[in-house]
DNA sequence: CCTACCGATCGGTAGG
DNA sequence: CCTACCGATCGGTAGG
């Protein structure tokens, strides 16, 4: 142990340095596609010292897989709470969400490979704890359609299923889906995935041939 | 060469076997995953066999693309044909679309894996052979916009770039993403998925508070 | 945390 | 001479 002052000093320790380096490896080219070398290559040591750290690469996998789902678990909550059925709600929660995944898409990236790679780990991983955050936000939904503001032939839970799918997958292949879209991608990419996820649970009001904004307060119309 | 009654009697070659199996294999494991032995086993053959016939473990994942790929250009254009900016028509394609990979989920298995194993290879696919077809929908969907059978707000290229998508993904990992749902979770999760599809797309004239299938004829309800 | 290694297995190729 | 393989092993590298 070090004095208190460079405990401070040196909150980034290596553990963590690994984790980091091995979620970035890992979101690239796969859990089999990294070697213990290339992480340590990555990180500045040698592969026994990364093998002092984590005992085994699987354990190391475990680190970086518990990271992400910390992180989600910190920041899920809060992001419920703003949910309501209102329209205007629904705009800010789902740009957190987007942002959530977006501020590191090798988070997402991670989460994708881990569904094809280990599919039954997964199953556990989607009915133990992620189930809870699901039904919270399926109950969420439900409520919105009892009181008008949703369709009633949204099926909550299998919405929130595909919408977070898709947007962990967006996030996840974004620079490469991105490609398709031949000029303004990145706006239009976003903005178009919000579009989806909104008209498959609110009505619209006005027609689909008009063209005034008739009540919606502050559209941010592309300029 | 042997005598032309042989040579229509096996069709299903030695290449042909080996491609089949590296498909189902790399969908499962991976590229990195997938070890030339792993392929030989599963063909009944040695490596040394395997290695004959691809001259490297690289060209045989060029060659289960390409199969992929084949599948998929001679597929898609019968698919276009039925597309118009009908609802009864988005139905029936977009139920092709769904058995066209749902048929077998290892093509899509490897296509989401290409995306995320080599971004810029994928890119250079996206922006040739791939992009004809989805400015192909596009330019359909543009049309349904003008005779107001689509929201005016769709973006055509990037609904079709996040749809395109959604199915793929949704497809790949259908037996994971299923267990977040809690009942008869099959069904429910083909027919939202269509649903967040058609929804994004179609306004709606019917009340969202109101049950009756007003205008639709055949309507292919669960039976 | 390093140097120095292990049992095994990697993708690929030799002669026959 | 060709093809379609075999048993054995190449030089390197994997996780540990």
């Amino acid at each position: 142990m070090v004095g208190p002052r460079a405990k401070l000093a040196a909150p980034s320790d290596a553990g963590t340095q690994i984790v980091a380096a091995a979620t970035r490896l890992f979101a690239a080219h796969g859990f089999d596609g990294t070697t213990v070398q290339d992480i340590a290559d990555a990180v500045g040591v040698t592969k026994p010292a990364i093998l002092h750290h984590f005992a085994s690469k699987e354990q190391l996998r475990q680190a970086v897989l518990e990271g992400i789902l910390a992180h989600w678990n910190q920041t899920l909550p809060r992001l419920l709470l703003k949910a309501t059925a209102s329209e205007a709600r629904f705009d800010a929660v789902f740009e957190e969400l987007l942002d959530f995944f977006a501020s590191d898409p090798d988070r997402a990236r991670v989460l994708v490979r881990e569904g094809l790679d280990r599919p039954e780990e997964t199953k556990r991983l989607l009915r133990g704890p992620v189930q809870p955050w699901l039904q919270a936000v399926a109950r969420y939904i439900h409520g919105g359609q009892k009181s008008g503001d949703h369709y009633d032939d949204v099926d909550p839970e299998a919405y929130v299923v595909h919408i977070l799918q898709l947007v962990l997958v967006a996030t996840a292949s974004s620079a490469v889906t991105q490609a398709a879209i031949t000029k303004d991608a990145r706006r239009r990419y976003v903005r178009e995935l919000a579009r989806i996820a909104k008209a498959a649970l609110f009505p619209k009001q006005k027609k689909p041939t008009s063209r005034r904004p008739s009540r919606r307060s502050s559209k941010p119309k592309e300029s």
